[in-house]
Order: C-alpha cells, then sequence, then structure tokens
RNA sequence: GGCCCAUUCGUCUAUCGGUUAGGACGCAAGAUUUUCAUUCUUGAAAGAGCGGUUCGAUUCCGCUAUGGGCUACCA
C-alpha cells in the first residue's frame, strides 16, 4: 500500500457535531494505524454559510478529544494551503482544462430561470437530455459567450456527464456500488459570483493535490461518489483515485432521520463536544466537555458507535482503538445515538481516575466559592464520593457537605427520621462523643459506638439514622464513621449540636 | 416521484451455512447496606415478511415491507 494520508474536510459552519467527530476518529485511527498523515482541511466555498470562530472551535474541540494532525490548517505542511477559499487560483486552472478539454461547459440559466424550469417541468434535471435546451456554451455561439462574459454576466461551469455508463465505486465497506451515469445530473463545478468551486471539484482536485489515498467520509456523500469518480477519470487521474470508505451515519436515539444539532436541547444531551456559542443567533448548545464528559470516555463510546473489534470489547484506550481498528468492521447500518450508553463510559473512565486529581475539582470549587481548601480533605471526600459520580461535575455536589454544614434538614428524612425521643439520645451521643480522642480511625470509632448504643440499650438505627441527619442534612451518603473520620471530631460535634438545636 | 444504502433483544452490536443466537447499556428481581447510592447475582428481551439455493439457513440470492441518505450556483 502506498503512504496512507488522509483527510479530515468539514466546512466552518459552525460547531461540529459529534457525527463529525466520530468521522474524523476514524480518519485518525486509521492514519496512525497505517503510520500515516492526517490532514486537516477547511472546505469553505459556499461563503453564504461561513460562520467566524468555527475554524477556531474545530480545532480546539478535536485537541481536546486527543485527535491530532499532522497538517492543515494551523499545523502547517507541504501541501498547502490548506484551506480551499485560499486555493482559487488552483480550481480556476484545473476547471479551465475540463472546458478545454470538452468535459465542461459553460452555463449562463440563473437560479430563477432553473427554478422555474423545475416548477414547469417536473423531475427536471439538467443533463444531457435537456443541456440543448439551455442557455451554454453547448447552444450558443462562442462569440456569444464570450460577450456574456465580457458583459460581466455570470455563470457557472457545469460538468458533462455521458449517458448510459455504469459507475463502480469501490467501497471498502460496501462493496461495489453500481449507478448508472444517465442518473446523474451535469453537476455545476464552479460558480462565476464568488470565483470558487463547489464541492465536489473542490474536493477531487484537494485530493488528488494533497496525494491522499482513502477518503473515509459519512454516507451522505456515497449518492455523489460516481460523480467523484467521474471527475477523477475525467481528469486522468483515475489510477490514482483514493479508495473510498462511507460511513454509516448517526441517527436520532427517538423517531427518525439523522442526529441533528436541535436533537440535543430537545432530548437533553450534548451534541457537540465543546459548549457552543453562536455568533448570529447568540444561541448557546452544551457541550460534552462542560457537561462534565472525560475525552477518554467520549472517544471511546464514540468508536463503538458504528464500529467494534469483532469480539466483546468495550473499554478501549486511544491506543487500543488504533491498533484494534478496521475498516471492514465498520457497521453498514446507522446507529442510534444511545446516550444512556454514553453516561455508562463517562461513569467507568471517571473511576479510572485517581482521587488526586479529581480533587482538584472539588479545590477549584472550593476557592471560587471562598472557602478553605484543604488537599486532603479534598482527597478523602473524593474518595469516598466519586464511584456515585457519572460526570466530573457530579463530584461537587457529592462532596459538598463535607465542606459545607448543613443549615437546613430535609423535611421528610426529618419527618421520618426524628422521632420524640431522639433529641435525648443524640444528647447524650454528643456527650459520649465528646470522651473520644480522635474519629481518623473510621472503624474504631464504629466499634466503639456501637458498643456504647448496645450497652445504652439504643437501637443502632435510632441513633445513626438521625446522627446522619445532623451530619449531612438528609438521608444520603457514605458509611457514617467514613463521614465522621473525615469530618473530624469538632466540626462532628458542632453539626450534632446545631442540629439539635435547630429541628424541633 | 427517481436513485442509492441498510434491516439480529427497547438501544449499540457478535456470529465469516450446522450455536442452548453471545456481550454491553437500559429495564426487572434478589443480595449487600444503620441512609442514599455503589457493587454483585439472577432474569426478561432479537434474526421484518414471503419465496428460493442447500442435507441444513440469522448467515447466500430475489421480491415485499420498513428505516435512512441523496436528488441545490450547501457541504
Amino acid at each position: 500500500m502506498n503512504k496512507v494520508r488522509v483527510r479530515f474536510a468539514p466546512s466552518p459552519t459552525g460547531a461540529l457535531h459529534i457525527g463529525g467527530v466520530r468521522t474524523c476518529l476514524y480518519n485518525y485511527l486509521f492514519a496512525k494505524q497505517h503510520g500515516g498523515e492526517l490532514i486537516f482541511r477547511i472546505e469553505d466555498t459556499d461563503s453564504q454559510r461561513f460562520v467566524p470562530g468555527a475554524e477556531e472551535y474545530i480545532i480546539e474541540a478535536l485537541t481536546w478529544l486527543g485527535i491530532k494532525f499532522d497538517e492543515g490548517v494551523s499545523f502547517g505542511g507541504n501541501y498547502g494551503p490548506y484551506r480551499q477559499s485560499e486555493r482559487k487560483d488552483i480550481y480556476k486552472k484545473y476547471v479551465q482544462q475540463l472546458l478545454d478539454a470538452d468535459k465542461a461547459y459553460i452555463a449562463f440559466d440563473t437560479p430563477e430561470q432553473l427554478e422555474t424550469k423545475r416548477k414547469e417541468v417536473a423531475n427536471f434535471q439538467y443533463d444531457a437530455s435537456t443541456r440543448l435546451q439551455m442557455t451554454n456554451s453547448l447552444t450558443l455561439s462562442n462569440e456569444e459567450v464570450e460577450r456574456r462574459i465580457a458583459n460581466g454576466e455570470q455563470y457557472v461551469v457545469r460538468f458533462k456527464i455521458e449517458q448510459g455508463e455504469d459507475v463502480v465505486v469501490n467501497d471498502l465497506i460496501r462493496g461495489e456500488v453500481h449507478i448508472n451515469s444517465s442518473i446523474l445530473d451535469d453537476k455545476v463545478l464552479y460558480k462565476s459570483a464568488d470565483n470558487l468551486p463547489t464541492y465536489h471539484l473542490a474536493n477531487i482536485v484537494d485530493d488528488h493535490l494533497m496525494e491522499v489515498s482513502h477518503v473515509i467520509r459519512g454516507e451522505e456523500w456515497l449518492p455523489s461518489a460516481p460523480l467523484h469518480v467521474l471527475l477523477y477519470r475525467a481528469f486522468g487521474w483515475e489510477s490514482t483515485m483514493p479508495q473510498f470508505a462511507h460511513l454509516s451515519l448517526l441517527l436520532k436515539p427517538d423517531g427518525n432521520g439523522k442526529l441533528s444539532k436541535r436533537d440535543g436541547d430537545r432530548l437533553g444531551f450534548p451534541v457537540f463536544p465543546l459548549e457552543w456559542h453562536d455568533p448570529k443567533t447568540g444561541e448557546v448548545s452544551s457541550g460534552y466537555r462542560e457537561s462534565g464528559y472525560l475525552p477518554e470516555a467520549v472517544i471511546n463510546f464514540l468508536a463503538l458507535l458504528g464500529w467494534n473489534p469483532g469480539n466483546d470489547q468495550e473499554i478501549m484506550s486511544m491506543d487500543e482503538l488504533i491498533r484494534l481498528f478496521d475498516l471492514k468492521k465498520c457497521s453498514k447500518s446507522g446507529a442510534k445515538f444511545d446516550y444512556e450508553k454514553g453516561k455508562h463510559f463517562n461513569h467507568l473512565y471517571l473511576q479510572k481516575k485517581s482521587d488526586s486529581e479529581l480533587a482538584q475539582v472539588i479545590i477549584a470549587k472550593l476557592n471560587e466559592l471562598g472557602l478553605e481548601s484543604d488537599v486532603q480533605k479534598a482527597e478523602a471526600a473524593v474518595a469516598a464520593m466519586k464511584e456515585r459520580a457519572t460526570f466530573v461535575n457530579d463530584l461537587w455536589d457529592l462532596c459538598r457537605f463535607f465542606f459545607v454544614a448543613p443549615k437546613e434538614f430535609n423535611e421528610k428524612d426529618v419527618q421520618k427520621r426524628w422521632k420524640p425521643e431522639t433529641p435525648a439520645m443524640l444528647t447524650d451521643l454528643h456527650a459520649f462523643l465528646q470522651t473520644l480522642d480522635t474519629f481518623d480511625n473510621a472503624e474504631q470509632t464504629e466499634a466503639t459506638v456501637k458498643a456504647w448504643c448496645e450497652e445504652k440499650g439504643y437501637g443502632l438505627g435510632n441513633v445513626m439514622n438521625p446522627f446522619r441527619l445532623t451530619l449531612v442534612g438528609e438521608m444520603r451518603g457514605p458509611q457514617m464513621f467514613a463521614i465522621t473520620q473525615i469530618l473530624g471530631k469538632d466540626e462532628v460535634l458542632r453539626r450534632l449540636a446545631y442540629a439539635l438545636e435547630t429541628i424541633k
């Protein structure tokens, strides 16, 4: 196999969709597995849809996820420029080549004229059967064409597709896909209005010039793949044409259709890797990073949506994914996006993090709130609580009570656990705890307190449940004596006393 | 409408003609627990339909149905 060179080539029209992230990931895995290169190209041939900030967003998102490019926009390389809007001269040359070879022609039909044509004629298509009835260089004299251009009349260049040819696309995932060229229309390759090519032309020229070996992209491109094959042929580049692999789409979790930007907010999960502030609408969309996801978890989860290693293994690091990834094992059918499973992966990856690393989240929050930050205590709290957390953001909610004493007590829990005899018992407990030196050994404290309860004839539950209420404020949390150990004697006694004063 | 792609538990999927159709998420039950979780165990849960090919089809072929994509001077 020749040198593997693949590209990820988004349009800067907004935030990078999670499906786009997956496409990029697969390209990355494939490139790394074969010791090849991943190129980052910006396809901004539609000046109308350009959104400022999108390019930076895409780079930041992929960097966060650990996907690295070898060359491209902002990464350098010898095949630039990598932004299509900066390659106008290159495209112009190749369009001319097609024109000279009579494989393309100039057309003056305005969008409005085409629009009315489509309304008049059912299933109208600009192709071999209709092109001779239209206003183009095939029906106009050379002089007339030149006159119109000289007059500044706008035109497009269309690809002249011959009819009746069986075009074969050899897809690495789907096998051979046949399409008859008769159903293809004479695609617009170039627009004089903005001096830019359309996707199809730019794509072929760039992939050829950048020596791309494999085109791994979404299934939405499969119908135009035959057109691309025809273009390679028209340029005489068929022998070096890249191999194609069309990935199945990510579908909405409910109902029908492919996953869209709107689905995230509608169904309550992010569809973007990072939070996105739309500069045009001012709309804010949530992101995986801000929601407390770990990049490793997102990668692992995404990799499995449409691919699997062929066995039961599900947990894989980026390195393992690189080693195991296989285009042939990519599924042909679309995958509904399963948010619950994504959460599960994040939970798993969160558990793998060390206490000291996760404690940083608590420290940051303490600093933010102007509270005293105690690294040891934060680590102990995280150690006690992390297994309950799904997201990084859950950590503070879970650990909060260790650092902020309850001011109020959950009413329902009080009703259920705070019995008439409780104040007397807890007052008694308070006095007893005062006699202990330290709570540093949870097991020992537990044994001591249990023995005391027994001696006093107090039911364990009658003491422990309201005791928990006084320390936590509600009936939740880890083992009681893990709590007392972390809080320490002074704080425990203080909370106990406060609760006895407060709860009526 | 036309063209293309697809179809195994609710969801993601394994199976390269012969299996009690496996795993994971989710769900249910049980165990653990002085609380809430976590965890563990167990369970329910699938080859779209109809025809072929074959000794034998989830697996190969065809049709139908269903889902998806494309059908722009958007990518």
